[in-house]
DNA sequence: TATTGTTATACTCTATAACTATA
DNA sequence: TATAGTTATAGAGTATAACAATA
């Protein structure tokens, strides 16, 4: 509204390595997942979610729609795939009927481990391999605060309803 | 083969906010590029590298297609895009028959000039806001080496042929 | 009435392979 | 023979809107 804050040299260096960086990456790992055990990127996402993140393996659909930035309907999508390939099931939740609770499989755990090493390794290689540890940690100390900026103030189609305001 | 250094917490830190933080700023600016000028982010990208980056306002295909991470295809595609809307044009190359060179037009130019200062807002506002300029700086440094080594070694899909080896 | 999740549908993007033409 | 670009085609992913069911 007032002044357009044209971004420094530095800012746009910034910002186009930030892009091409996660892009390549994004590209790199995708082949590898999609190789190694026939994910895509969200789908690995999501299992990642399941099997490392959660305690339980399980989590509901709006909390594993909130995670990974997608419309609610891509995620009933990627759900059914994943379901279909037995990767995960799909149950009403115990406490709210109107919830569904989504848990990885053994399978799915099958095909998370099978797909990892090479993940790591490809992450390793492509993002770590130029850089010292305490680079990556200052890495993850920049990022950490954008990324949790930008979590706060979501501008992403997966809350076309507007999630609940204050709760979290 | 052998072992595959299996990331410690901290790379996993950078990796997920990595990967995280430029979903999130690749989201907002699609969004944000389609209502200010119909544009998607690689048809940006496309403009704004023969609008800014090139002071003749053309470039050849390939090296775009260099630029752009794409499969030729999807530059043939996306090229035919913004040739039916009349923001570039495509010709064929002067030294090289073989080639075709696009130029932006002025009506590219003016959707270019259209559709930065938003474009700049949502990057300032959401990667910059929680950020000195001395990160600012320090993430640029960080990943611009990363880039360099990832465009060295390139895993893209937009190299099915293999360019030629060495030249650069 | 608000929220959860699904469905139907349409569209955009990307990739593969086959093809033409020039170097 | 190798490179530049296009085409045809097919598939994956995403978003929108309408819908059903529960809170």
């Amino acid at each position: 509204m007032t002044a357009d804050s044209p971004l420094d040299a530095t800012q746009l260096r910034a910002y186009f390595a930030l892009m091409e960086v996660a892009g390549l990456l994004k590209h790199a790992v995708e082949q590898q997942l999609r190789e190694a055990g026939d994910l895509s990127f969200v789908q690995f996402q999501l299992l990642a979610r399941l099997g490392l993140n959660s305690a339980t393996g399980s989590e509901r659909m709006t909390d594993l729609a909130d995670g990974v930035v997608y419309s609610r309907s891509g995620l009933t999508y990627q759900a059914g795939l994943l379901e279909k390939a037995g990767l995960v099931t799909r149950s009403p939740s115990a406490d709210d009927d109107r919830g569904v609770t989504v848990t990885i499989t053994d399978a799915g755990r099958t095909r998370l481990e099978t797909v990892l090493p090479g993940h790591t390794e490809v992450i390793s290689h492509q993002l770590f391999e130029p850089l010292t540890s305490a680079d990556a940690s200052a890495l993850a100390d920049l990022l950490a605060p954008v990324r949790d900026h930008m979590r706060a103030a979501p501008p992403r189609s997966a809350a076309p309803r507007r999630r609940r305001a204050g709760a979290e």
